[in-house]
Formats: structure tokens, sequence, C-alpha cells
DNA sequence: ATAACCATGTAAATGGTTACATGATTAG
DNA sequence: CTAATCATGTAACCATTTACATGGTTAT
């Protein structure tokens, strides 16, 4: 799913700037299953706007600089649907924190522990912020993910609180692997 | 967190060939949370090794074709704990799925339905995987790990199970925005 | 004033994915 | 005999990320 597919997405919520398209992958309804940067989404609505699936119209701006807002066109709405005619691809997860709390013992205790915190911190304020929307009027798909993504953050949460003392409980062995380096990684 | 990284993590839990890194990517230890291919897996062994930060052992085969093995050097376990002394970068996640039942109004409806099912059946995979495993042995951050994939893996399948009336209970609106398309998205 | 935020865009660099190319071994 | 799995590697392509460049607005 490329970035222009994901902008057509965006717009199929109502109209939009590049840079309110960037909060909603950021802090909006998809901010919990996709990303995009400035540096996707520019380019991509050029792009789309040539093709003519979306239209600009210039915001000369009161209280906010020019910007440009975009809308969706039918071909633009024919185009997201067919872009999701197909397979979805398995999901793609990248999670630093994940790798380091697995590797736990490679680090300070006290990296370990900001690393931890602030993992925590990012679901709990993900949680909260789900739990302060509105469900009134939106989509039935868009309330399922957002139950759905709240249910993951919640277990999420609670499995971190409940499990702390698995990662901070026991003496730091300062080793990788005191069973012996060599060893073969097992099937 | 670069593909290099990944390798040397994937060698600090024992030796392995560059086909078996890739298999821990992808249905092993760090298949929740990460993902690399063969593509990004053997250059980075590569290059590594010409770093000193791993040895290449050739294993002519018997009952398998020849293959390397590779193992961790201090100089990589030097490197490997040095990547890991910053701050985390945010989780990276891209579903198409989720992409897909957030839009679940666009889909047909038996499309929908192997989307969800196909979503579901990974989720219940996982967490049959991960239940089969044994804990005995492990390093402390890896069974920590281990313990939140699953519940959060639960925490999805249950939620899906219990709320799937919410996906395909009501009436179908073969329309993206009844209310009028050319509504700005709200703040 | 100054920082934070709103707003748009480009170019270079990085890095990952896909396709290609090859070949051995094992299970049905 | 055929398909699946084991095994390694390269090159072209594609996409994203980062840095750069610019400037208006709002709140402290």
């Amino acid at each position: 799913m490329d970035a222009k597919t994901l902008c057509l997405g965006a717009l199929a919520l109502g109209d939009a700037s590049g840079y309110e398209i960037k909060k909603m992958f950021e802090e909006g309804p998809f901010a919990h299953f996709h990303h995009v940067g400035f540096g996707s989404i520019y380019p991509a609505l050029a792009v789309l706007a040539q093709e003519g699936k979306i239209l600009v119209a210039e915001d000369a701006g009161e209280g906010h600089p020019a910007r440009k807002i975009y809308s969706l066109t039918q071909t633009g709405k024919d185009a997201l649907k067919k872009a999701m005619r197909k397979t979805p691809a398995p999901d793609k997860v990248r999670s630093e924190a994940i790798f380091m709390m697995f590797f736990s013992q490679f680090l300070e205790d006290d990296h370990l522990e900001d690393v931890f915190n602030y993992y925590l911190a990012c679901y709990k304020a993900g949680i909260e912020k789900i739990k302060s929307l509105d469900d009134e009027g939106i989509s039935d798909g868009r309330r399922f993910i957002r139950g759905m993504g709240l249910a993951s953050y919640q277990a999420i949460a609670n499995y971190m609180e409940e499990n702390r003392h698995l990662l901070f409980g026991t003496d730091k062995q300062n080793s990788i692997d005191p069973a012996g380096l060599s060893k073969r990684v097992g099937k």
C-alpha cells in the first residue's frame, strides 16, 4: 500500500491539506496501523492531482498560512476501491523498543527502565486518546478498528504493568549467552 | 534499526546461516515485531563479516545444500550493545488488512469477509505458535516479549470474534460519505 | 522575542523489496 | 517425477526518510 493509496484513504474521510493528512497518520485515525511522512505525502498528492484522482482548492488563508485543500473525485474513489480489491499483504511491524526489551540483558539497567517507561507511556497515551474520541457518526469499519486498537493497547499496557518484574525482578547477568556462545540456534 | 543490527541480534541467539536468520524473522522469535528479507540479510552479513563483527564457517553440508554458519565476535556484541544505547524510534506498523477493514464500506461483502477471516486466522495461528513454545532456559527479555506478544494477539483475536457484528451486522451502505462528500475533515 | 506550530515543497541518500539466477535435498 | 524446502547471492527498482529551504501565525 503506497503513499498514494494512503492519501486517497485519508481524503475519503473528508477534504484535507497535506499537513492535515500527515496528522491523520501521526495522531489521527490511522495512527496505530500506518505511517507516512511529508516527503511521501506531497509528491503523492501532486501525482494524484495530475491523474485526476483528487482536486485542489487553494486556500489563501485567514488565520493560517496559505494551504491547498484536496478532495477526492469519483476517479479517486474508484482507484481507492480498486487498490483494496486484493489480498492484504501481511502486517509489517518494526519496533525498536521491543527489540531492545527482548535483549534486556544487553542494556544498562537505567536505559532498560527508560525504554520500558517510554513504551508503556506511549500505550497509555494511546488508550486515553482513543477513549476521548466520540464514536457517534463514524463508519462501522472505523468504529471496529478503533475498538480493536483500544483492546490491543489495553492488553499490552496491562501486560507490561503486571509483568514488569520479569524484566526488572531478577539479578542481572551481564552476559549474552551464559550457556556458551557458540551453540547453534535450535530449530 | 537496520538489517545489520537485526542480524547481529539474531546471531546473539546462537550461530545461524542467512537462511535461518530469515526464518527467525518470518516465524521465529522476532516474527511479531520485525521483518527482514533475503535481499537485506545476505548483503548485511557480508558487510558484518568484513567488519569483523561476525565470523563465517563454511558447512559443506551432509543432508542439506552447502551453507555458511555465522557467529558473533566480541566486536559484534559490542556493536549490538552500542546500537541499542539510544532512545528507540517509535513503532512503525503497516497493516493493509486493518486499512481495508477500516474502509469496510468500500469492499465487496465477500472480500471483506475474506480479509477478516484471513486476518483472524493469522492471529489465531500466532497464538497457537507462541503457546507451543517452551519457556525454559530463555532470557528474561525474550520471555517477557513472548508473553506480551501472546497477550496482544489474544486481545485482538478475542475482540475480532466478539465484535464481528460491527462489521457484518448492519446493512451495507455502498457510499463513502452519505453525509456529503465535500465536508472538511474535523480537527 | 522566541518557541512552537502551521504550511509546502525538493533533492539526496538510504535502505528495502522484487526479480532473477542457480542448484541441492526431501517428501509425496 | 514433482513440488516444496533448503540454500546463497546480485542487481534493478522502488519507496521512504532525512535534510534542506522557506515563510506565516500563535502563544508565552
